[in-house]
DNA sequence: CGAGAAATTGATAAGGGTCAAACACAGTGG
DNA sequence: CCACTGTGTTTGACCCTTATCAATTTCTCG
């Protein structure tokens, strides 16, 4: 190991071959040869604790970080200075896609919990992407497919306060079952507050909405701890992302 | 001239160098030998009258859409059948972005008025893009931008009614400027309906602000036309997006 | 000119915000 | 081991912004 920066504990990457999340994540749909040229650019990954970030608003855009564990949450702090939040990144997820077209960050990525990321270069990445058009097509879907979440985002605003957060818990539930996950029993990271900013919410919003739904049943919270009895029933209470 | 279809009026495209939107259209930063090769991707274009679709939900993915002249807006109809607007469109913008990574359109495109598209084969684009890391890296910057523009959006929703509506007008204002129009005397083509669902807000509460605002002196409304009369004050009415 | 759609304006209501208080829990220090 | 403190969560009471419903006017276009 090796410090850098003087705050974030870097450590020696080892490779994507053997990281379970390679399936998802930036490599995913790479395999060997090509799989070992897009390992190489990857050097080092950070080791965060809660509270952390990755990235902060206004720094020079260099590199894309994956999840390798952990999460994290990206938050736009306003001109009258209070914060909200973006997005939240669960392992295999990328940090820093729309910071590509202005050269910099436009948010802070914090760490929700310990949290390690991948660094990637991304002046290597689009140097190797020139010489491997699949790669160049992988990071454009990469940027497009969060350009269509967002616009999915966008849209549930339309939609009541229970429709969103239980449109919120299921997808969450699917994330997780996407990195293997149980999509039924699950830790959240963040805080209420969070997912109220998140939501355009008032934690007290969310916090009533998690006891309502407990009280008919649909699910159990203990904490950060979600357990979804009846998951069907909180599709059929969120607004039905087609 | 020759119709595709059956429906839309599909002309022979002379060549950006000759398009003064080249500056802010796909092909900005691009000149002579290499714009030539952009402007040969392009082979039609259709002229579309107000509520003809430029593309449709679920259609498979081949085109990217520039508009060329008019203005169009991007729509998606939930399961219960009622449309929300997701975007707009002016001249130099690109529709298609967000249909890369899954390979159909999740949307309606649909023109405002009398619009003209550049048709982009996207197989095409991508192929001149292997060719041409300039071209390659100029696709990353805009869908990266678009989806900036996206968050941004969504970060809108934690402000007010009339902190919403003033930054829309102000931003519209922005990108007539940015293709050489006026930023204070403008013509909105969508109906109020279109603008409130863009907003998340009703026709009837858009009308209202419409009021107040030139009741207040800080625009002048008449029909669908905008003078912004004092631009600071609706600047400052808005949210601040940084 | 007439009919239907869009826009405006008014009256009322509700969803979710705001304010406030109580509670739970983690970390700290005695 | 137990107060002490600060943060996050929960719950209640009240209220405000904006939606809803309704009536009228204006515009569009055949």
């Amino acid at each position: 190991m090796s410090t850098h920066g003087g705050q974030k504990a870097r450590y020696q990457y080892d490779a994507c071959c053997y990281c379970e999340l390679a399936r998802v994540c930036l490599p995913s749909g790479f395999f060997n040869p090509e799989l070992k040229d897009i390992t190489r650019l990857i050097d080092h990954y950070y080791l965060l604790q809660a509270g952390e970030k990755i990235c902060f608003s206004g720094e020079k855009f260099r590199y894309l970080y994956a999840i390798k564990s952990g999460s994290a949450k990206e938050i736009t702090v306003s001109i009258k200075g209070n914060e909200q939040v973006a997005d939240f990144y669960l392992p295999g997820e990328i940090v820093g896609l729309d910071a590509i077209s202005t050269g910099k960050y436009s948010y802070d990525a914090i760490a929700l919990e310990s949290t390690t990321v991948c660094i990637i270069p991304f002046s290597l990445l689009l140097m190797l992407a020139v010489k491997m058009p699949q790669l160049q097509r992988r990071l454009v879907d990469l940027i497009s497919q969060k350009l269509l979440d967002r616009t999915r985002a966008l849209m549930s605003h339309h939609y009541s306060a229970e429709q969103r957060l239980a449109a919120f818990l299921s997808n969450m539930g699917d994330r997780y079952k996407y990195i293997g996950l149980s999509a039924k029993n699950y830790y959240l990271s963040m805080s209420r507050y969070d997912i109220g900013s998140y939501l355009n919410l008032t934690p007290e919003t969310v916090s009533r909405l998690f006891s309502k739904f407990q009280d008919e049943g649909i699910l159990i919270v203990h904490k950060k701890h979600i357990q979804l009895v009846n998951p069907s029933q909180l599709v059929s209470r969120s607004y039905h992302p087609h």
